[in-house]
DNA sequence: CTGTTAGCGCTTTCAA
DNA sequence: TTGAAAGCGCTAACAG
């Protein structure tokens, strides 16, 4: 390990010609012979050449590499995002730098700049938690950008989201179908702008319904099964009343299954719950998990295509992928 | 989006200082006077200079950047391993990469290749698919590297390991304890370092006892839930004796559980089921999984501290860490 | 078709 | 304490 770097000038040198012809061969440009191109091919070969990325990105100025800025990889939710920006980024040769906000708006702000000083061509900012001006400038400092389950709604960028509000909607019409009348909810992140809209959308279909619902059944959480556990206790046991709940994501569901079987309350029988995500989990989990499913891979990968459009100048509006979350009907929610 | 770059030079004459100056002042040496510094920060700052980390690693041949090869990030181990590097390498100032080889050899030494021409200073490799030779060769040409879940017996690389043979042991004991006697194993992937050493350790366990085991009660299979449900039905219906199945990780213990219900085998009444890992899933499925405990999270943070350790030179010998796995005991396998 | 020259933005000498 | 010159490895623009 670590020894010498083998260099296009070297390569130039065993092969008897100057750099540029290297380069012509291995960037497969046609102001070469074939024949030169085939012996300055092999001759790199044997020397086991690999053109430097990073001299080749400060010549181009551009260096072939994305941002993909999720606030949590263990979270089953970002990781088939994540294969999805992966696939469509590798397919077209592009690496991705993969960061963690933690949730933390400013460590958000520090990953944003380490990409910016590493010439990223462009972002995937999944679930931002910045507000609207530091978004707004974070984003206005990047080459190219697309935002994820966030929206500006100026269209300063790309946006890849899911109809939370339809989400919403679709449960809470599901729960009072199925004869719920008082509910709880489980709303995860304060600075979620999913987490938002989903409650929005909860609320319309109540109020379409002329149901009442009081916000004091509302808790925030982690969007997490801890979290789920610990806000969903909370809920229950000062409501009692409460009947069905819709939470924020799967993990917060799984974590109020916990909830509702350590107050022994059983589900669906005295409580239904309500996922979000349909990640791999909610089917495994008893009872299995009615919940919205969301194309997570779809995101990554269609987020990855609308900024490599613009990266590579085949776009010049802002567009606006909505996906519609599908309803999945399971045990914990019939 | 998309203006000029400031560059050093800019800042330089802004401040009416040389280039020489500003990187003394934003790189903290002290051949600097404390009020030029202040001034030069102080113009860097309003004018939103950002170091190029592509240009400093051309002058530096060091990026401080680390590479980090999984099989699958969707697959919670990672998930976990990962964030471990990630905040070590974080803490650090350093930038991860991470990779995805789809449990394919050709996808991972593509994607070493490309972790070389980007010049990383290092790389954690987990679960590595190559052979022998393939994966000797591929580490000498990277500045450093350290293996996860895979050993090189030559010593050419650090090596985190978990204890294999310790789990698949104590896995056997367990269910002799429990008055099994007849055991099917879904052994995972063949070309997995850690699955031959777990169904090593098993066997030996077994040996111990005097016990009798047919290896025709063995099927390898993919390591998911897919994977365990497939291959573990094809298993009991072709074993009916089994009483108990030994799975290479969670996610096939899980398939394997739903194998059982399919046939209608009670777990644990007709057939205990273990894991490995303990992964987040295994204490939420019913019922849920007994398995052995791997510390996923010091994997990553310990292999990426002797990456650094030998990025930064502060070491010569190549160590190897071997953590040992704990058995947990649930419902699958009392 | 091939080579030469210049320069990407930074750090590393070495002088002043 | 500061600056000038050179170079990291590559490509872009131009000449031949």
């Amino acid at each position: 390990m670590g020894r010498k770097r083998v260099t296009i000038e070297d390569v130039a040198r065993a092969a008897g010609v100057s750099r540029q012809t290297v380069s012509r061969a291995i960037n497969d440009l046609d102001e070469i012979s074939p024949a030169t191109r085939e012996r300055v091919l092999r001759v790199a070969k044997e020397m086991r050449y690999r053109p430097s990325a990073i001299a080749r990105g400060l010549a181009t100025q551009r260096t072939r590499s994305l941002g993909l800025v999720v606030t949590d990889v263990a979270n089953p939710f970002f990781a088939d995002v994540t294969r999805g920006v992966e696939q469509v980024a590798y397919a077209a040769g592009y690496t991705v730098l993969l960061c963690n906000t933690d949730e933390d708006a400013e460590r958000e702000e520090a990953v944003l700049r380490a990409l910016e000083e590493r010439w990223v061509d462009g972002v995937v900012l999944c679930s931002s938690r910045l507000d609207r001006d530091a978004l707004c400038s974070a984003v206005a400092r990047q080459p190219a950008a697309v935002l994820v389950n966030r929206q500006l709604e100026g269209g300063e960028a790309h946006a890849v989201l899911i109809d939370d509000e339809a989400g919403g909607r679709e449960a809470a019409r599901h729960l009072m179908r199925d004869g719920r009348r008082v509910f709880g909810l489980l709303t995860g992140p304060v600075t979620s702008y999913g987490a938002r809209r989903r409650t929005a959308g909860f609320h319309a279909a109540l109020a379409e319904a002329g149901l009442a619902h009081e916000t004091d059944r509302e808790r925030p959480c982690p969007p997490t099964v801890a979290g789920g556990l610990e806000s969903g206790r909370d809920l229950l046991g000062a409501h009692p009343e409460v009947t069905a709940v819709f939470c924020f994501n799967d993990l917060v569901a799984v974590g109020a299954l916990q909830a509702c079987a350590g107050l022994g309350r059983r589900v669906p029988d005295d409580v239904a719950v309500i996922g979000f995500d349909d990640i791999p989990l909610a089917a495994l989990v008893t009872p299995s998990l009615t919940t919205c499913r969301v194309p997570r891979h779809k995101l990554g990968a269609e987020a990855t295509r609308l900024l490599l459009d613009e990266v590579e100048d085949r776009t010049d509006e802002h567009a606006e992928v909505v996906f519609r979350p599908e309803l999945i009907v399971r045990a914990s929610a019939p």
